[in-house]
DNA sequence: GTCTATAATTTGATAGAC
DNA sequence: GTCTATCAAATTATAGAC
């Protein structure tokens, strides 16, 4: 994949973090970019298909952090998490593109859908290994609904101090 | 508000739930109620006036059923805030309207991000009264991102067991 | 309160030149 | 790889008849 077709995916999914899948067209991807529509169909064939590229794109990359920073005990595992999400706040505000792709679930095509799954069964098979125990699997899911939850929270109030305030219990 | 209004309103919610702000239109809702676009218009003038009515009757719903239900103590007010949201993906599987427009923020027009924020505000302000203490507020920014996350993991697994333990914790 | 008709715009997508 | 040109469909919204 060359340069413009990067950019195209970093423009698309700033814009999909912003407002959803809903919220952004090739027209204003194509301006953002300084080129036309039509050319942005030349990188992707469709926009189901960028937002799944999008979509996988980005898992890729939270699974690179996540495996990077996280140590052995559990609570090294929940800091990971917790600090790969906020990592997204600091940078521009805007909360996870999981998140916003999974509220509007039933606006998506199936394979975009299949993509927004994956990412979460994989958090939860990830992060309950991690945890280990009886309740892992409940752990882990009271973890990434506090995090996504609280990423919605800094969202509405445009403020991370929300998302923060949501989280503490897990640190 | 006659008939007609409410019906509209109602089609809308459930839209607005399945796929967010972007994923309805008067002509679809307007098919959904067996008449036609311009009939909506009649009722409401426009389509983000028309979501931030329903956001604005989806709360006073909220809050007459959380008033209704919550007992004395901090548990009975989280109980309370639990069985709100749980009752309606009981109802037809899909999450709280909230959650939804307010992981899309982005893309909403001031009134309509007014009164997402407006509901998030009241839900905190009045769980920090009941829970009380020193971190009172703290806890209610928790209490809400649970809640709100574990929407969002069930609306994903189409599971409602995974919003029950989500929250497993705070019961 | 609902309809037909229609305007103005946007959208997702394609064909073919350069 | 980008462009112009274009299409078919959808979308928000309005005017005016019944």
């Amino acid at each position: 994949m060359n340069r413009t077709t990067h950019r195209l995916m970093d423009l698309a999914e700033i814009r999909i973090r912003d407002a959803g899948y809903g919220g952004f067209s090739f027209r204003n991807l194509a301006a953002d970019a300084g080129i036309k529509s039509a050319s942005v169909h030349h990188h992707f064939p469709t926009k189901a298909l960028m937002t799944a590229a999008v979509a996988r794109r980005s898992a890729d990359r939270f699974f690179a952090r996540v495996v990077a920073q996280a140590g052995e005990t559990p609570d090294d595992a929940i800091a990971a998490y917790r600090s790969a999400f906020k990592a997204e706040l600091d940078r521009d505000g805007l909360m996870c593109l999981f998140g916003v792709l999974g509220a509007e679930t039933g606006g998506l095509t199936p394979e975009v859908a299949h993509e927004i799954l994956s990412f979460f069964q994989r958090c939860i098979a990830d992060l309950s290994l991690r945890i280990g125990g009886p309740n892992a699997t409940t752990r882990a899911f009271q973890i990434m609904a506090a995090l996504e939850g609280g990423m919605v929270l800094a969202r509405v109030y445009k403020d991370i101090k929300a998302f923060d305030d949501a989280v503490a219990v897990l640190v």
